[in-house]
DNA sequence: GAGTAGAGATTGTTCAACAATCCTGCAAGA
DNA sequence: TCTTGCAGGATTGTTGAACAATCTCTACTC
């Protein structure tokens, strides 16, 4: 079977190296053999989509998939309906899935979500204040020191996972577990966005400071404070993405 | 979609009883034959579940609903990934799938995003006060009027379908499609706990006249009394259901 | 060159089978 | 009596093959 040929999509992808890094990611995966092989599948799948591996607009063929993660197509058609349910792919009837190409609008839309939802959890904390203990933050404070050290060593997409961490960890604090379900969805798209940029430490190396001012609001509990900041910096970032659109 | 007035059917686990009536809702909806076949055994589920002929805690045999809603084993459990993602079942892993319980605890945490997101709804309209045209709070004004219909007839489950359309367009207000997707899932996830009423009238004859009123003040555009009105509805409605589960 | 028919490829769905896991009931032992 | 352990049955998890439905691309006609 020729199986390089017409990748369909305008943008090729370097087949063998690809195919070469998912089998490794697989590998890596099937260590921790907990859970399905449809969660297994789609943890693979995840990363390499929020790493770069397939980018928007690529189409996932079912039949490669199967060769390469070793499932049966049902399973793997399992797999694709957990990322279509996180924003990660998206279903066209008989046409299959693809990485979903997002777009000015999109940011507009996930910002104003991000801005409603983050802040309404910071200001929150008003009303719970004698209810949260310091150790709440701890994983706010190992995210930004995690951030801190990667920016040094020059490992950007790292720092932007530990910026991402650090969001859903603020998100965390609310307690509800259908906030953190959506929180989940927002950030993950908001990942695919990110490819846009060209130079990934510019988008995200502004955001450290302003995580650890935001976090220093926090341990004094001046949260009103703290939500005027935080909406801000979304503002920004979001000002920021939308710029990078535009040069592109 | 349309009425619900002949369900009712009072709890029991009437094997026979139950059977037949999916038998019929899947006669009912096998005419609209569009997309896939699990989203029409989705269809058939979801009825099932919101009206209350599958009650919180039951599992479902896929056997069974096979046979029932013919389908294979595979398609059903797409159906199955569909509604989970809903928040309309809940997967335990090689146990099966169940019609989730809510408690006090999930009340709380619909309403807490719902006053949220579609408070931050409304009040957003303001800075776009010049875009609406008044012609977008038409289906408003006919969820409005269904509802009123609905209730000289007695027919009060179809009095709460046609009030939590109202605020599903209420959502719809924001072109957003994502906030319509998470709006999709919290009213979901209402109806399930709105079988713990005893007597559904006592549940939403209250919001008729409340919605009313909420509509006028959109059509007068006093976008600061629509929020805050909308705000004490929620907090009301919260209430109810909690002195609902505590009278249980 | 534009439009159309058909071949090939891909997805949608079904079926049957087996493996893995859970639940039930019963018997043995303290 | 209570607990523990072990079959046995039932249900879910996963696979592979098969066929139908649909899309895409090529090649042909005009």
């Amino acid at each position: 079977m020729s199986d390089d040929a017409h990748v369909s999509t305008p943008q090729r992808t370097d087949d063998e190296g690809r195919r070469a890094w998912l089998r490794g990611v697989a590998a890596d995966v099937a260590r921790l053999d907990r859970s399905s092989s449809a969660e297994r599948a789609a943890d693979v799948l995840r990363r390499s989509i929020t790493e770069g591996a397939l980018q928007p607009g690529a189409q996932l063929s079912e039949i490669e998939l199967t060769e390469v993660l070793e499932v049966s197509r049902n399973t793997l058609r399992e797999a694709f309906r957990l990322l279509t349910h996180e924003g990660l792919l998206v279903y066209k009837l008989h046409r299959g899935v693809f990485v979903p190409e997002l777009d000015e609008h999109d940011v507009v839309d996930l910002y104003r979500l991000r801005r409603v939802l983050e802040v309404d959890v910071v200001r929150g904390l008003a009303e719970r204040d004698p209810e949260l203990p310091s150790s709440r933050l701890e994983p706010l404070r190992d995210d930004v020191e995690t951030a801190q050290a990667a920016a040094l060593g020059g490992r950007w997409p790292a720092v932007g996972t530990a910026n991402m961490r650090f969001h859903r960890n603020l998100i965390g604090l609310a307690d509800s577990s259908r906030l953190d379900d959506i929180t989940g969805r927002l950030l993950a798209e908001l990942r695919l966005l990110f490819h846009v940029m060209a130079t990934p430490r510019e988008l995200h190396e502004p955001y450290i400071v302003r995580n650890q001012a935001l976090l220093e609001l926090l341990e004094a509990r001046d949260y009103e404070r703290a939500a005027d900041e935080l909406h801000q910096y979304l503002v920004d970032s979001e000002q920021g993405l939308l710029a990078a659109f535009k040069a592109r």
